[in-house]
RNA sequence: GGGAGCAUAGCUCAGCUGGGAGAGCAUCUGCCUUACAAGCAGAGGGUCAUAGGUUCGAGCCCUAUUGUUCCCACCA
């Protein structure tokens, strides 16, 4: 047992045996124990493109803080892990590195490229799981899973097809959100609105029939070769005379309608809209109302359209395969095959010099981009898939608004409201190969669409077998929406979905409420009938020392790996822990990852420092007989402690919790009771000596449990060192809070005993008295039995030589300053060292501070509103301190009366 | 345009359902007291953004204002 250990922790001799040590025991393995509750939590699924990060760090904490705690409080628990396929993400960085060899998707086909998604996904996509390993967590890595598994696979299709049947998923030409760069279309939720600086172009068009110039405003003039009309509205009094007339489109020199829509509002601008129904949402509204053509003029990769583009387009409607409502496009002619902002340049050139614009206003507006790639996106008319989101929104409001799903902290309740119910339909088809594949094939003889759960062999109709599947896959969050229970089986009906389905706890950040919390919601109830966990609790951002958000673009990330490598993960997740509220940003510092290196090193050295009285034949950890009082102090003062942790955990306030135990360990347990509990150790008591170490062992082992979700590889190795029962404290049961532990008496005493001695600690740091410089401590209390029992106190604490206790010295102590707290007189014999008129003053000072408490204490005593309505416990402990008060009164007056 | 958060010590932040304001870091003073100098003991430092209100009592609840951050929204 008496091992020579480092002065330093070093978390490098530890954190990686202990982690082995874990994985060999099966500790992290869900058992599906009959009879035990279930606790699980799934985490949110990393991207496998992804290194750990700080939000990494700090989400899979609070996940391991809370799977740890609820394991050791007898809960039968899972922590489900998995990686997410992230398909534009992942998709991007293979074609990035096909790029630098030359090649490109179109080049390899489908089927290589996935071959090469798929070697990636080997290569890279472990190296998350690896990271997160590093930080301790405990997920159960034999029931590991990814968003693009066979599982996943089956469920995604399962969901496809149940609410295509149920007409919940459609396909159809509408307004979608296209990425230029990535190629593909993106859901509303995936546009990020950044302010950029553009311009209003004031063009005029020409009324064909009266030959006035209509003046209107654009901020995307590339788009006016695909006007289809100009709108106004019907109740605008200047414009009422052109109700039915045409305007001549400039460069085109086409003639399209004026037409009056509610949409063209009188009081912005001239009351004047350009229309353009397949670039703009708006335009696209007012186009179905009033029956307007859609003409394309944008490719797909954001450039405009050519002859070779209107051809094809032209044949497939002409082949009577396309829907009826296939758009047309325009061959662009000179502008061809320009970039959309080229294009905008030269249109602009060109009406220039034709005399169409009247002024070019500057305008700062908000611009969608791709919150991949930061491109604009371009809104374009496109077929796609979708999912109707109102009649499935509905139950998932109602749902949180029951309470059967709690957020933590409330406010993101109405986060999550607004969200669901502002929802527009959901475009889930991407234009990408990584991914799950669109289950529907079409006929390439009578144009027939199946969707099936199993590839379709045979049209349905015409019995043809040329069939082809739908090239799209689907939106990455579709999958990740059905992570709490395809994870878990489903659609099997499986042991562990019946186990462990619903979850418990949901954790995340608030930047992805809207992306996935409200997804896994709506589906869960549509699916599993059930909400597929009670509590989502959800943090913040992690942020730098200067509160700026970790970006690569500012290089201002911090690398939890490193700090891993330099401080520890325990060090991390303390720092991560401490002063965390649920929902706020939090920031990352130097100081405070020190900071938590150092209590790890305290915790570290006060174990060493027990170590070091241990002999080798030691009990498991007790309570002695013959505690002293001491030991019942600290024993109640541990027993505190277990409740507030427990509560505090139970409220998902783990950085109250963590705050909560740093104080105990470092204030209470360290700074007090060991330094109280070197005298026995140090003296010759054998009984006394023993009780002592018990007591030691005993708090110390069970502080290293409540601390241990919060520190793993620290407390197991400590605990290890100490006698044990059990093969980790892992599973070692949580502290419960015992009502037997509750030392009154013994901690008054004890309280009494600690401020007397801060009390002279102080008086003699103000006088400047070396510590060396002992004096004897004449104690004048009506505690005598305390004080007399914790006169050894004095002399280890307060650099007492001897200490004698009456209840009252009716001789004057020569030479002495006192010290007054509300239980006893000090006289303190410093001799040459004491200035009788500064003693006076320090007493007067005093006398008035104190005068000045009771004055407080007593107005609210006198108040008859306070008497009246406070509750009798505020009163009680009013009237306690007037008690307390007035004795440290008389007892001031009384020295002061002495030194006159 | 709608919604939400934040404003507390020099800095970074806690403060649970309202009962005289706390921590870490920084600053100052004194200590190598044999677990720990990544330490020990002590000190200074706050009109809890501003103005009203509710209450016996407000950092906490209500209203308004200012500053700041974020989310949502199709303003041509």
């Amino acid at each position: 047992m008496k091992k020579e250990l480092a002065k330093q922790y070093d978390p490098k001799n530890v954190e990686d045996r202990i982690y082995k040590t874990w994985l060999d025991g099966k500790y992290f393995h869900a058992k599906r124990e009959e009879g035990k509750e279930t606790y699980t939590i799934v985490i949110p699924p990393p991207n496998i493109t992804g290194q750990l990060h700080m939000g990494h760090a700090l989400d899979n904490t609070l996940q391991d803080i809370l799977i740890r705690w609820k394991r050791m409080s007898g809960y039968d628990t899972l922590w489900l892990p998995g990686t997410d396929h992230a398909s534009i993400a992942t998709e991007a960085k293979i074609v990035e590195a096909m790029r630098k060899e030359g090649i490109t998707k179109e080049d390899l086909g489908r089927e290589k490229f996935l071959e090469r998604a798929w070697d990636w996904k080997a290569q890279y996509g472990g190296r998350i799981v690896e990271q997160l390993k590093k930080m301790g967590s405990s997920c159960d890595w034999d029931r590991e899973r990814f968003t693009l598994d066979e599982g996943c696979n089956k469920a995604v299709n399962e969901v496809f097809c149940r609410l295509y049947e149920k007409d919940l998923i459609y396909r159809g030409n509408r307004m979608v959100n296209w990425c230029p760069c990535c190629n593909t279309s993106i859901s509303d939720a995936e546009v990020e609105y950044e302010e950029k600086d553009g311009s209003f172009w004031h063009l005029l068009y020409t009324v064909k029939e009266t030959g006035e110039k209509l003046e209107l405003a654009t901020t995307r003039p590339e788009t006016m070769l695909g006007d289809t009309a100009v709108a106004i509205n019907a109740e605008d009094e200047r414009y009422k005379h052109l109700h039915g007339c045409h305007v001549i489109l400039p460069l085109l020199n086409k003639e399209i309608p004026i037409v009056c829509d509610e949409h063209a509002d009188m009081t912005k601008g001239t009351g004047v809209v350009k229309i353009t129904p397949a670039h703009d949402p708006n335009d696209f509204e007012v186009g179905k109302r009033n029956n307007l053509p859609v003409v394309r003029t944008f490719t797909y990769d954001g450039h405009l359209t050519g002859a070779e583009d209107k051809r094809i387009a032209d044949e497939l409607i002409k082949s009577g395969k396309a829907a009826a409502d296939e758009p047309e496009v325009l061959d662009c002619g000179k502008y061809a095959g320009m970039t959309t902002l080229e294009a905008r340049k030269a249109i602009l050139e060109d009406l220039k010099a034709g005399g169409y614009i009247k002024e070019i206003e500057p305008l700062k507006h908000e611009v969608g981009t791709c919150y991949r790639c930061h491109s604009t996106i371009e809104p374009m008319v496109s077929k796609q898939w979708f999912v109707r989101m109102v009649p499935l929104a509905e139950p998932a409001i109602e749902s949180v608004e029951k309470g059967e799903i709690t957020f933590v902290p409330e406010r993101f309740t109405k986060n999550y409201l607004n969200w669901m119910r502002g929802t527009r339909d959901w475009c889930i088809s991407r234009q990408l190969w990584w991914g799950h594949r669109i289950p529907a094939w079409y006929c390439e003889d009578c144009g027939n669409m199946d969707v099936s759960r199993e590839a379709v062999e045979k049209c349905s109709k015409c019995g043809s077998t040329n069939l082809k599947q739908d090239e799209d896959t689907l939106d990455t969050w579709f999958s990740s929406a059905l992570w709490p229970f395809s994870t878990l089986g489903w659609p099997e009906d499986t042991e562990d979905l019946r186990h462990y389905y619903p979850t418990n706890t949901l954790v995340t950040g608030y930047d992805i409420i809207g992306f996935w919390v409200s997804r896994m919601i709506f589906s869960a109830l549509e699916y599993t009938g059930k909400p597929p966990f009670d509590t989502v609790l959800i943090h913040g951002l992690v942020r730098d020392a200067q509160g700026r958000k970790m970006s690569k673009s500012l290089g201002n990330g911090i690398d939890p790996l490193e700090i891993i490598d330099t401080y520890g993960a325990d060090a991390l997740r303390f720092a991560l822990a401490t002063g965390n509220s649920p929902g706020n940003d939090m920031r990352f510092s130097d100081e405070k990852i020190e900071a938590s290196r150092n209590f790890a090193n305290k915790l570290w050295n006060a174990n060493r420092f027990i170590l070091m009285n241990l002999d080798d034949e030691e009990p498991a950890p007790h309570i002695p007989e013959n505690l002293a009082t001491e030991d019942k102090w600290i024993l109640s003062t541990f027993n505190n402690l277990v409740k507030t942790v427990t509560n505090s955990l139970n409220n998902f306030e783990l950085g109250i919790a963590v705050q909560n135990l740093y104080d105990f360990i470092w204030d209470v347990f360290c700074d007090w009771y060991i330094e109280i509990a070197k005298i026995r150790l140090n003296g010759e008591d054998q009984e006394a000596k023993k009780t002592a170490k018990a007591v030691l062992v005993y708090v110390m082992s069970n502080t290293l449990k409540l601390l241990h979700p919060f520190m793993p590889f620290i407390t197991e190795e400590i605990w290890q060192a100490l006698p044990h029962e059990g093969e980790t404290i892992m599973l070692s049961p949580w502290c419960k809070y015992d009502e037997a532990l509750n030392f009154t008496v013994e901690v008054e005493a004890m309280e009494r005993i600690m401020t007397a001695i801060k009390a002279i600690r102080n008086r003699r740091a103000e006088m400047n008295v070396p510590p060396s410089k002992k004096a004897k401590l004449y104690i004048e209390t009506k505690y005598t039995e305390d004080f007399k029992n914790g006169s050894a106190f004095f002399t280890r604490l307060a650099s007492a030589s001897e200490v004698e206790v009456e209840e009252k010295y009716d001789h004057e102590i020569e030479g002495a300053v006192s010290v007054i707290t509300e239980a006893a007189r000090i006289y303190i014999p410093l001799n040459e060292l004491v200035d009788f008129e500064a003693e006076k003053a320090r007493l007067n000072k005093e006398l008035e501070a104190v005068k000045k408490d009771l004055e407080f204490v007593e107005n609210k005593l006198n108040n008859p509103g306070f008497m009246a309505k406070a509750p009798e416990k505020v009163v009680a402990a009013q009237r306690e301190s007037q008690e307390k008060y007035k004795a440290k009164i008389a007892m001031l007056q009384e020295s002061l009366s002495k030194l006159q």
